[in-house]
RNA sequence: GCCCUUGUAGCUCAGUCGGUAGAGCAGCUGACUCUUAAUCAGCGGGUCGUAGGUUCGAGCCCUACCGGGGGCACCA
């Protein structure tokens, strides 16, 4: 809300049609607030700046805080450091570093080199009194190699004229020893002015403390970035969920876990796409302002495009777009984007979403079904983990081939009805609070399946063959026009793919796009006229076998999460003052 | 949209029966060259989400609104 009034204006303005002299003046504004901030820096620098007490005046404790920070801000500066630091090459991750501890070694005065001991696996659950043993091998001295690391300050511990300082990256952590004898005076006051929650980079020697704790003799110190808030409380981190989305930045800096998981988030959505190149396909974008929001029965965002004073839709899915490509002889194509639908928010729904769809010429849905298992247990293989996990405390088994179960003999087991009898459905649909007067029978047997069916599905299950009249875009069944190809990936109760032999009979397409579904408003029903898409299949589409995932869905599954909102880095919040 | 729940210092949390607002971390000052959430001594820090109401008196009770979380509805 608040940016948008003034970018909309920049926006406008540079597509005016006195762009150019618009465009002069605004750049001769940001050429002369580039003096005054060059004019502010050099004041910094060259002039001592009057230190403000921190207890005097302003009473808010918030900018006490602040007000300590700026003040060695402002010290960092006067000692002729830029304290926003700049190219820092070279530098390892302190993961690598990590991995370099067993070039440390003892070299004792006669020149012999001896391996330390193993810190890591003393069984007797003793810590090895690594002073101890250094004394025992007489005089002599540790060495290590050269490293040069970077991170941001998480724990500090000074003890007088030494400092102990614990630096995070996104590898991990690792300790810092800066002394005052082994840095010199000038870097000790430099370290003397660090917070946590700010950057530093560490040129120096790889080594053990008494106490065995790998660690970084500090040499030089260089300043990266000062931090002019204050990070959470350093053990508990930031536990309010408001703070921690909207805060996403210290969330993932602060609190254990959270790194982890958006970096798998990455490997899996990467694992999705090789597994999808390896087959053949390709990416494309399909565009994400529609006409007509269709392939899919969901409620989308409006908006508006001023030049061409037209209503547009936000996509509420990827399917049709996917098949104009078929017809124009894309064979294998598929896109992994964001989708909006503007409905509720809960656990499992985030107004925008990423989705895959992806479309195979000359296959099925049984095709798709093998397809979803591949794409499945390569992106668990991604994340280092096998065909069992525990999501929510329970297991998962995605040892393929996943369960197949047809949607009536699921729906029979669970209901004891037969799946063709009209009339006890209808009477077991009231009997679970719900109306069914003038719906589609179909429509009640899938209010009845969603309500009494789907729960129970916990490890993965393929529900397959379902009914025509609720598939719009699915090929029917040859032997049977009541029956569509199509199937669902249930796990734990939630959707998680969903797949259809397509349709590409353009006079049948038409024809369900124009026949409402029976006993469904205008605005819920899918079957929204497309007359594009249907000028695309009398182009001519081939048979094909196509599939959609939800990635979000998927990744809370492979990464144990239970809220859509730990998966997603930015989930929508209402806007906050 | 409806129901439940929650909001106290920068962060994490106490706050009894309605009777002057508490702690830890973080911050500031001092001590300390092998610490591990370092320790020790001292100091500062509050619009109790917002606005009303009840009361001699409200962080606490009531109403409305705002933000978060959970559930319902919506979501082929």
């Amino acid at each position: 809300m608040r940016g948008r009034g003034p970018r909309r204006s920049l926006r406008l303005s540079l597509k005016s049609s006195s762009c150019r002299h618009r465009f002069a003046r605004i750049t001769q504004k940001i050429t002369s607030l580039l003096f005054f901030a060059v004019y502010l820096q050099s004041r910094h620098i060259s002039m001592n700046q009057p230190e403000v007490d921190p207890s005097a005046g302003d009473s808010q404790p918030r900018n006490v805080l602040q007000t300590a920070r700026l003040n060695k801000l402002r010290k960092i500066e006067s000692l002729g450091i830029d304290p926003w630091g700049g190219y820092f090459p070279n530098r390892e991750l302190t993961r690598d570093v990590r991995a370099r501890a067993a070039e440390i070694q003892f070299q004792t005065a006669d020149g012999r080199t001896l391996p330390l001991p193993d810190f890591g696996a003393n069984a007797a659950g003793e810590a090895i009194d690594y002073r101890k043993w250094k004394s025992d091998q007489g005089a002599g001295e540790e060495i290590g190699p050269k490293v040069r690391v970077a991170g941001r300050i998480v724990l500090m511990r000074p003890t007088g004229k030494l400092i102990f300082v614990n630096i995070r990256d996104w590898t991990g952590d690792i300790q810092i020893f800066i002394g005052k004898a082994q840095v010199g005076d000038a870097d000790f006051d430099l370290a003397g002015l660090f917070d946590l929650g700010d950057w530093i980079g560490v040129d120096g020697r790889l080594g053990r403390t008494n106490y065995g704790e790998l660690t970084v003799f500090a040499e030089k110190l260089h300043f990266m970035c000062k931090t002019m808030e204050p990070p959470p409380e350093k053990h508990a981190g930031l536990t309010d969920q408001e703070l921690r989305q909207r805060q996403r930045y210290l969330d993932l800096t602060y609190n254990e876990g959270v790194m982890d998981t958006f970096l798998k988030r990455t490997k899996i959505v990467q694992a999705v796409r090789d597994t999808l190149n390896r087959r053949g396909y390709c990416e494309i974008e399909g565009p994400t302002l529609h006409t007509i929001a269709g392939g899919a029965a969901a409620r989308p965002f409006l908006t508006h495009h001023n030049a061409l004073n037209m209503p547009l839709f936000m996509r509420i899915a990827l399917e049709l777009h996917l098949k104009r490509l078929l017809v124009g002889g894309m064979e294998r194509v598929y896109e992994l984007g964001r989708v909006y639908r503007n409905e509720g928010i809960s656990p499992r729904h985030n107004p925008e979403f990423t989705m895959l769809e992806s479309y195979e010429a000359f296959a099925n849905y049984e095709v798709m079904m093998e397809l979803t298992e591949e794409i499945i247990v390569n992106a668990l293989k991604a994340t280092g983990q096998g065909t069992q996990v525990v999501w929510n405390d329970k297991p998962i088994d995605f040892t393929p081939p996943f369960r197949r179960a047809k949607y009536n003999d699921l729906f029979q087991e669970a209901t004891k009805l037969d799946p063709h009898d009209v009339e006890g459905i209808a009477a077991l649909h009231r009997r679970l609070g719900m109306d069914p007067t003038g719906k589609h029978p179909d429509v009640v047997k899938s209010e009845v399946f969603e309500e009494l069916c789907e729960e129970s599905l916990t490890n993965p299950t393929f529900v397959i063959d379902y009914p025509a009249s609720i598939c719009p875009l699915t090929k029917r069944k040859q032997d049977d026009p009541s029956v569509a190809e199509r199937f669902e990936l249930f796990v734990h109760g939630m959707e998680l793919a969903n797949a259809y032999t397509e349709l590409n009979d353009p006079l049948l397409q038409e024809e369900l796009f124009r026949t409402q579904l029976d006993g469904q408003a205008e605005e819920d029903s899918m079957a929204k006229m497309d007359d594009d898409f249907v000028l695309a299949l009398r182009n001519g589409m081939p048979p094909a076998g196509g599939l959609g995932i939800g990635i979000d869905r998927l990744i809370m599954l492979l990464t144990d999460s239970r809220s859509i909102r730990d998966i997603v880095l930015f989930p929508l919040l209402r806007h906050q003052d």
